[in-house]
RNA sequence: GGAGGCAUAGCUCAGUUGGUUAGAGCGUUUGCUUGACAUGCAAGAGGUCGCAGGUUCGAGUCCUGCUGUCUCCACCA
């Protein structure tokens, strides 16, 4: 083995191994329990970025986890067409070579993103490789392929002929430079300074009138009525009232709706229905017509009269002018206000009346919102479960089409001669009723229309194949909380409408990686972290610690240089650990712990292991890794490596061949077992190690392969590992003394130990232990305080070391002193909560117990502190 | 505007159902070529747990209010 660290050597061969002998495939299997992971399908537009890296790292360790806890594991791995992503980014490249989508034409178009998907959509696979992913990859699927196309295509059919899909109006976001509507999720505000025109609309009857505010002038010519609040009785009188709407001939009423504040603006708002989502809905309480003044380009239509063919805003100019010199315009105020932003182009975003297809979410929501609020799905952790109902309890329509070629085309046909629309599982060329051709609906669907369908929809559906009986539900769903609601809610629902079932019995969410100061990665902030980088320089097991470290659900996580550097020093700790012990294996033959005389460290070390198996298999168990990767750094570094290791060189480097043959044995049992442990969060470094563990003390071919340890295959020895802790607190202190009275660490010393009642017997066990890591030459038991010594008191007993010359008598005074404070406040502290009377009344007994034997404990140390800081002071001669 | 999160050492974060002297990594101080590792070893310094109340024998942990900060949702003419 090298001498450092260095995963170049053997990541990749690993993963190509892992793939050639299909340890990630799964098979339906009836004699083991299934466990399932649906990879949220990356986009096909992406590279590997760090979010991935997190959230797949986080997957990967489950499931590599579960796999060896003897689950017959399933990852299923995809794409996402990512339908406006895509699209935007065919469109930009098409644009360089001069071309637009119109002059293409829609075959050609969907060629050239096929061709993409082909280029592009098999790196991000390709990046998961290098990651580790441990995914099915014969099951790889594509939101787009021909299995998933029927899924999408017989969903769409079974919501049309239940009723739930209807054709409709409905305010949307247009973009007037990519023409098109972009759902609210891509329109990004922002806030800016705007005017608050007020313009009088004279009654008809030739009285005053009504004073409206608005922001946008120009879409007064759509205006339908003025609104006022009921309540407010300044226009009471006014209300079904007729005004002239100015700059046309049109009269329009005043109506009354709860939708107004009476404190904004002149507390009356004109009611433009087909240019602004609330007027939308306060026409249809009304029934008022829906006039689109505007066309997809953002220019006025020819209902804009005078207007017409005018772009937006040169219209809002003409239109502010004329209603000047009509004397109609009030006032103009300063307005700060949001305006929607395209968030590809940053164009204004014009809401706009258009028809598009629309799922009725009513009937759908409501046994979703059942499944998470009686438990049956979990969220974890469970915050975000509020997130998720607040959401699908106010939840609104969902509006489906998009007016982009690329993605699954709503399978809606018209018959332009007999006027009949079908829906079909087929495409259909000619008109079932009349026999006249027919043409199919331009529109394609929103990317998660195909998404929602996912955890089914790849294991088959809507055919009843094994893999759908054998893996659905999933296990566990793991994304980020950026997309409950696009996402993860819709998933529920619509595996509750098609299977019957829920998807996935949790839903695991994590935060978002940030940068060290807390910002979120962008390319615009220049921030970004490749992945890829990280791995090509540090590997892929320190990207993947550095990711799950220490963070618990949930959280965000930030990502710095030095974290990444203390986790790749981690990963050289255990190459290194693994090294000495496989250096010293030699020829030696390994022993099943069964055959080995454990001494009193080796009983240490096991019940320390044995009680981290239980503690990571308990936080594995609830998808805690990034703690159960913590518990694993402690472990490994300060128990196995600061501790054991050193431990062991006693009988390492004695010339007893049975002894150093039995520590051997039990520094690979440990070994094993914590590479084990890790494995599925650092994948690599634990496998190349565990080849190099000499093959009788290996019980699979690969670790991926083998069980995970269980906490009871070896015996805990409690009282010898309180015994061991004795010694080592025995060590600690011993150091201690000797750094900070300045003893040289070259200078070796007897040691004396009057043995406290609770330690007999140690000695002999441990003895050597406490000469070779407390700097000593012998170690005897004594009932007395040899001349010359100082003493020190340890749970192993009172410890005497001859100091004499080596000792810097102000520095050991300074200690003493500040020690003997240190117990005189305990002392205190413990003292006070005795005298509580209520204290003692009702606390737990063994804590009074515990407080009682303080009081004891630190009653002695005071006057043993006393003691010695005399003595010193006398030696000195002070 | 509505909802939620977070606030613990200089920095990044753990802290189980309230219960010994609140932990880790990084940084920092001192010493060390100790036969795996200086990407290391040993020893130390550093915290009135955001502020103000409350419940309790006991609060970092539970409740209320405040402040700061972040996120999501809405987008009021």
């Amino acid at each position: 083995m090298n001498k450092t660290f260095d995963p170049k050597e053997f990541e990749t061969k690993l993963y190509d191994k892992w793939k050639e002998k299909k340890y990630f495939s799964a098979h339906v299997n009836k004699d083991k329990k299934p466990f399932t992971i649906m990879m949220p399908p990356p986009n096909i537009t992406g590279q590997l970025h760090i979010g991935h890296a997190l959230t797949m790292t986080v997957q990967d360790s489950i499931i590599r986890y579960k796999r060896m806890r003897g689950y017959e594991t399933l990852w299923l791995p995809g794409t996402d067409h990512a339908s406006i992503a895509t699209e935007v980014k065919i469109v930009d490249k098409m644009a360089e070579e001069g071309l637009t989508k119109e002059q293409v034409g829609r075959e050609e178009f969907l060629r050239r993103a096929f061709e993409w998907k082909d280029k592009y959509g098999g790196r991000i696979i390709e990046q998961l490789g290098r990651l580790g992913a441990s995914c099915d990859w014969d099951r790889l699927a594509f939101t787009m392929d021909k299995k998933l196309t029927r899924a999408v295509r017989e969903a769409f059919v079974r919501y049309y002929e239940k009723g739930w899909i209807y054709h409709g109006a409905r305010i949307v976001n247009l973009c007037p430079h990519c023409k098109t509507a972009i759902s609210d999720a891509e329109v990004e505000y922002e806030t800016e300074e705007g005017h608050l025109w007020h313009i009088r609309y004279p009654a008809a009857d030739g009285s005053e009138g009504i004073v409206v505010a608005t922001t946008r002038p120009e879409t007064l010519l759509g205006d339908m009525a003025v609104a006022v609040n009921p309540k407010d009785k300044r226009y009471t009188s006014l209300v079904g009232k007729m005004l002239i709407l100015p700059l046309t001939d049109r009269q329009i009423p005043v109506i009354a709706d709860e939708y107004v504040d009476k404190s904004f603006g002149s507390g009356a708002v004109k009611i433009t229905p087909a240019h602004d989502p609330n007027d939308f809905e306060v026409g249809l309480r009304h029934n008022l017509e829906v006039m689109r003044v505007m066309d997809d380009t953002g220019h006025m239509n020819e209902l804009a009269g005078k207007y017409a063919g005018m772009d937006r805003y040169e219209a809002r100019d003409a239109m502010v002018k004329d209603l000047e010199a009509l004397g109609l315009l009030v006032k103009t105020e300063v307005h700060m206000h949001n305006v929607g932003h395209c968030h590809r182009c940053k164009s204004a975003i014009e809401p706009i009346v258009s028809k598009q297809w629309f799922v009725k979410m009513k009937e759908l929501a409501q046994p979703a919102i059942d499944a998470v609020k009686n438990r049956d799905i979990k969220y974890v952790p469970r915050r975000f479960e509020k997130n998720y109902l607040y959401w699908m309890e106010n939840i609104r329509d969902w509006c489906i089409s998009r007016q982009l070629w690329w993605g699954h085309r709503i399978p809606v046909f018209y018959c332009d001669k007999c006027g009949g629309e079908f829906v079909s599982r087929e495409d259909i060329k000619t008109c079932p009723t009349c026999g006249a051709p027919v043409r199919q609906d331009e529109d394609v669907l929103d990317t998660w229309f195909s998404s929602a369908l996912w955890p089914f929809s790849t294991l088959g559906w809507p055919e009843k194949t094994p893999d759908l009986e054998y893996f659905y539900p999933t296990d566990v769903l793991v994304t980020a909380y950026d997309i409950i609601t696009f996402w993860v809610a819709r998933m529920i629902y619509s595996g509750l409408e098609f299977i019957k079932e829920k998807p996935f019995d949790t839903v695991l969410i994590h935060g978002l990686v940030r940068d060290e100061l807390g910002r979120k990665l962008s390319k615009s902030l220049g921030n970004g972290i490749d992945p890829l980088e990280i791995i090509d320089e540090a590997g892929a097991d320190v990207l993947r610690i550095s990711l799950i470290s220490g963070v618990s659900a949930g959280g965000d996580i930030k990502y710095s240089d030095k974290k990444q550097e203390s986790f790749r020093n981690f990963m050289n700790k255990i190459w290194n650990a693994a090294r000495f012990v496989l250096m010293n294996v030699g020829e030696t033959e390994i022993l099943p712990i069964e055959k080995v005389r454990l001494t009193l460290a080796d009983k240490w070390i096991i019940t320390r292991l044995n009680r981290t198996i239980t503690e990571v298999t308990k936080y594995m168990e609830r998808y805690e890794v990034g703690l159960a990767a913590n518990k694993l750094y402690d472990f490994i570094w300060s128990e196995f490596c600061d501790w054991y290791i050193e431990l062991s060189k006693v009988s390492l480097y004695s010339s007893d061949e049975k002894k150093k043959q039995y520590t051997i044995s039990v520094l690979v049992r440990v070994l094993s077992d914590i590479l084990k442990l890790a494995h599925p969060i650092i994948p690599f470094i634990t496998a190349e190690i565990y080849q190099n563990i000499p093959a009788e003390a290996r019980e699979a071919e690969d670790i991926m392969i083998s069980a995970y340890p269980d906490p009871k295959a070896l015996k805990s020895h409690p009282k010898d590992a309180r015994a061991m802790e004795m010694v080592m607190d025995a060590i600690r202190a011993v150091r201690a003394l000797r750094a900070e009275t300045g003893v040289k660490p070259s200078r070796r010393t007897e040691l004396y130990v009057h043995v406290s009642p609770a330690a007999d017997g140690i000695i002999k066990k441990a003895g050597e232990y406490l000469v070779k890591l407390a700097s000593g030459t012998t170690v005897t038991e004594t009932e007395s305080k040899p001349d010359g010594c100082t003493a020190i008191v340890t749970t192993l007993g009172e410890i005497y070391i001859p100091m004499g010359e080596l000792m810097d008598y102000d520095k050991e005074l300074e200690r003493l002193g500040g020690e003997l404070e240190n117990a005189r406040s305990e002392l205190e502290r413990a003292q006070g909560k005795l005298a509580n009377e209520k204290f003692v009344a009702k606390a737990p007994k063994a804590l009074v117990e515990s407080e009682k034997e303080k009081v004891a404990k630190f009653t002695d140390r005071i006057s043993a502190l006393e003691a010695k800081i005399a003595e010193i002071k006398a030696a000195a001669g002070k």
